[in-house]
DNA sequence: GTGTTAATTTCGGCT
DNA sequence: AGCCGAAGTTAACAC
């Protein structure tokens, strides 16, 4: 990985247009030929970029570009498409490779689609007696992430969060609106399950009558590890 | 700003629990507080990172920490949420600091929107005697790009693309098909736009009696111009 | 490989 | 400020 700070323009031809007049910006350049331009400030998305496969050549100035101080430019070319990126340097601050070896690569744990077939597979968390009916149950407006039944043999649909705010609890209700009109189904209750319930969206479901519910996310792998075991 | 490249584990706690075992990688701090982790391939996402308004401190490694290796540790908080970000970094390659100054930003040009705006006000490119309807029609599936009148009076549907390819034509199909189910619209034919018309997508827009037309930006915004003078 | 959908999406425009 | 939709979206997963 090379890492650059320098005074540059930027040129992108490509799916659009796009030009960055001369400023000092960070450039990373990547083991796969990638090119990011960073600034500092924003998000995590640069002002400009080249996805791989793509490779970047140093090239000299043109005699227009060297009168109006251009030192070197980078030209990088997209691999498949004919995207390319024209990178004018002018004064460069530091200028550094690195050798960085593999990413073992992220691992990610906890997230909604995991507490759903958590929950799924002990809906008894939620109360003695209850029964499964479906997961990701598809309603005209989105899937409802549980359908199940409590003891009494009613309908509930439950909505997940790994944190429960405002806007769950608007989707829980669009859910029992929709569902209450269906005599079929009628009546239907429900419930919100999160890690964390904010206080805001807690007094909104307690308001509509939905009831929340507090997920222990290690409680529920815990059972479900024991639970494998035995069979 | 403030590069590092670093050996360091990653934890993320918020809206899901990510990690990233030892590894080498490239730390950015923006003047923002914000903070990106970067490895050496990927897209231009971060492997983890902490978007703004977030603070970051150094501190010194727990006892478990340390004889684990670790030097140092950051600890990046949200200002907003309690996101945050562990960073235990163990041994340092790189560390410098730069000042970038404030950066102009990136200026868009030739993008689609601009391609539609002068397509709608110079609509005669497509055929003398042709009238505008609207730009950004709405229909259940999404906005035609324009919608218009050729002189003989029968509607057209126009698509309008940088680059002319296949789902540019099946999205114009798509809108052909339901206007064409539209008794008071039908019938409806569509003329695809772009200032470059890929082969394969040319042949299914013929095979779908679809008109193909190439925009030339300059004399459009050539034209633009001078009528802007003379009013 | 191809298509579909979620994302710690980000980003811009509009109400 | 919040809502909606596009993005040079990217990335993961199903088929």
């Amino acid at each position: 990985m090379r890492v650059v700070i320098a005074s540059c323009s930027v040129d992108y031809e490509g799916r659009l247009s796009a030009h960055l007049p001369l400023a000092t910006r960070l450039l990373i350049v990547k083991a796969d030929g990638s090119v990011l331009v960073h600034s500092d400030g924003g998000s995590y998305k640069p002002l400009n970029w080249m996805s791989p496969p793509c490779t970047m050549a140093e090239v000299s100035p043109t005699d227009d570009e060297e009168s109006a101080g251009v030192t070197t430019v980078w030209v990088v070319r997209q691999a498949k498409s004919d995207d390319r990126l024209r990178v004018r340097i002018h004064d460069v601050h530091h200028d550094s490779a690195h050798e960085l070896g593999v990413d073992p690569g992220l691992v990610k744990d906890g997230v909604e689609a995991h507490l759903q077939v958590l929950l799924a597979e002990h809906i008894e968390t939620l109360g003695a007696g209850w029964v499964l009916t479906r997961r990701e149950y598809m309603t005209p407006i989105g899937p409802v992430d549980i359908l199940c039944r409590d003891a009494a043999g009613a309908t509930v649909a439950v909505e997940i969060k790994r944190r429960g705010e405002i806007d769950g609890v608007e989707q829980l209700t669009r859910y029992l609106d929709l569902m209450n009109r269906d005599p079929a189904l009628r009546p239907v209750t429900g419930v919100f399950a999160a890690q964390v319930i904010k206080p805001q969206a807690r007094m909104l479901a307690q308001d509509r009558g939905i009831r929340c519910v507090v997920l222990d996310y290690d409680a529920l792998r815990g059972a479900d590890m024991s639970e494998r075991r035995l069979f």
